[in-house]
DNA sequence: GTGAAAGCGCTAACAG
DNA sequence: CTGTTAGCGCTTTCAC
């Protein structure tokens, strides 16, 4: 290996210069001389090494992307999407799990793992209001969801709390009353589920239907299984109820489970809807209803954000903040009976 | 930023070279010295420039994982499981899509892209025997899976035969015989596809029971539609069958799906199994059957082999084939009626 | 035990 | 239009 600049110049026998303006193709060079370039660079072999022109340049042609877990279906196919997205672009993806601790968030954004890349994009979960300094870095960051606010970073997110209050009067409209939710984060304002609870109780009240806490079925974390146990724990409490929001498709995909094993009929004796319109909701049984958060669209504007950053030097634009659109798409777990 | 090994060493009154012994923590250096640069190093908060020492060491301290879509969640877990050991070993991890395309899979493996990176840990979807010189490169390689034989480098691998015929045992003990088959591809021999329904073909003639290509339903990709699709295809057909071998477990899911709005009840008219073993397969209603093909151990496997490789200046040691051990998990999907 | 100097492969002035 | 010359920040001989 190692076939340098040096060594294509020399084969055509131009300086090593020349051979870098035709790699990076600009325009001042001849082009009888550019032909001679390319022709060795084709015998050689030639592939710019790019570490070198990383430390030469600052550029480093990769983004990082921080996700609590890629195990998790919402961040995969985040994490896919961006993928897509940056490679379009030319442009590497390094992927970080954070397992949602807070404390490895904030260590990860003063880590130097990150001087590999030219900036994050970065899905917080476990930090909060308090840890906003924490997101005062001098490299591009582009921040999804709203664990944070009045940050001095872009933003990208999703209507969560209209999309939760849109996901809720869907289940008013077919006439349920009592909504169970799963997944809520005990004392949690900011973040995801604060949030999407918060959009619960909007709906309500716009409904007037009092808030029952007895409906409210907490769980840490929203893999599949926290929604089966939260659904567990609600249905042991003995309260009554003929619809459950998931705060998202996980979530509500587990408590479906847990429900059919109960005898509970999915629609029937119990509409579900979650959120995140999952690949697989379609494909559950019954297929779930949810709220399509635009992920795509946050994928595409994220990376677009970063670059954008990462382009103009990282001058301090005042920071941006961008909002998905949203969709419900009602399916077979929210059939009217 | 831009806090330098020259700013460290001016702050404790050193050369760079004894900072660089320090951060290295290499031997030779005096308690006391150590002790200077370290105090410096805190005070002007210095982190070493990644770019530059895998410029000058060679060693980048990233690993490039490659799957045909993370969206996928087999390759999900896969590089969950990738990434947390690898970032175990202070190492990060790049991942690049190559959409299960055979064209994008070969010049994958000539690309500039992954001179960013130690070495490749990769999974194949698209290349076939034909192509085993692609895999002949000048850095650490490790593939995953066997679409390939006799390649020169190492592997880790499933047992994808003897899983399948596991599998297809399995449903045999529950009293089937009829079993539809979900996930072909056509004329495929190496590969997951093509392995998978050799040992469903072993099991058949180890029961003897004579293969009916009738029960065969194909698929290009394995998405959870494909194997809606596919079921869908074979209902259609018209042919009975009394259990159904997913090829994997998304497979398995998006047949289950058709079956149960067919109106065939799973387990009692149509036992299904899949292979994978996914995190959602004990929450999918009923919960799936399937064959746990060692994801951990593999992507603990293969993240060794390639530190070690690495380590090993990737040295022409004699291509490594491990094997992960396999068992079949039974649920709802498989219960005897 | 520590310092000085060279150079990894590239880009970016600045000349010519 | 093309060549020369400095470094980017680090590790690594080789002296001391």
């Amino acid at each position: 290996m190692a076939v340098t600049l040096h060594d294509v110049a020399r084969r055509a026998g131009v300086s090593i210069k020349t051979v870098s303006n035709v790699i990076n193709d600009r325009p001042n060079v001849g082009n009888t001389t550019r032909a001679l370039v390319q022709a060795a660079v084709e015998e050689l072999g030639y592939t710019p090494n790019l570490t070198a022109r990383g430390l030469r340049s600052g550029r480093k042609g990769a983004l990082a992307l921080a996700v609590p877990d890629l195990a998790l279906s919402y961040f995969a196919e985040l994490a896919a999407a961006v993928i897509e997205t940056a490679e379009a672009a030319g442009v590497v993806v390094l992927i970080e799990q954070t397992g949602a601790s807070r404390d490895r968030e904030i260590a990860l954004l003063k880590s130097p793992r990150l001087n590999m890349t030219d900036g994050l994009i970065f899905s917080p979960l476990g930090m909060g209001q308090e840890d906003v300094e924490a997101l005062r870095v001098d490299y591009p960051l582009v921040v999804l969801g709203e664990r944070v606010f009045d940050a001095p970073t872009d933003h990208v997110t999703m209507h969560n709390v209209a999309g939760a209050r849109a996901a809720t009067d869907h289940l008013f409209s077919l006439g349920r009353r009592r909504i169970a939710v799963v997944g809520a984060h005990a004392g949690e304002v900011v973040g995801s589920a604060g949030l999407r609870l918060a959009g619960y109780r909007e709906a309500l009240a716009a409904a007037g239907i009092p808030f029952d806490e007895d409906l409210i079925g907490y769980s840490e974390l929203w893999h599949r299984a926290d929604g089966a146990n939260a659904m567990r724990e609600l249905l042991s409490r003995g309260v009554a109820f003929d619809a459950v929001f998931g705060l998202n498709d996980t979530l509500a995909l587990g408590a479906m489970r847990v429900l059919q094993e109960a005898g509970r009929r999915v629609p029937q004796d119990v509409a579900v809807i979650g959120f995140d319109d999952l690949d697989e909701a379609p494909y559950a049984i019954p297929s779930l209803s949810t709220v399509d958060p635009g992920r795509g669209w946050i994928a595409r504007t994220a990376v677009g954000l970063l670059l954008q950053r990462i382009e103009s030097g990282g001058g301090d634009a005042v920071p941006q903040r961008h909002l998905a659109d949203f969709r419900v798409v009602a399916r077979e777990s929210t059939v009217a009976r």
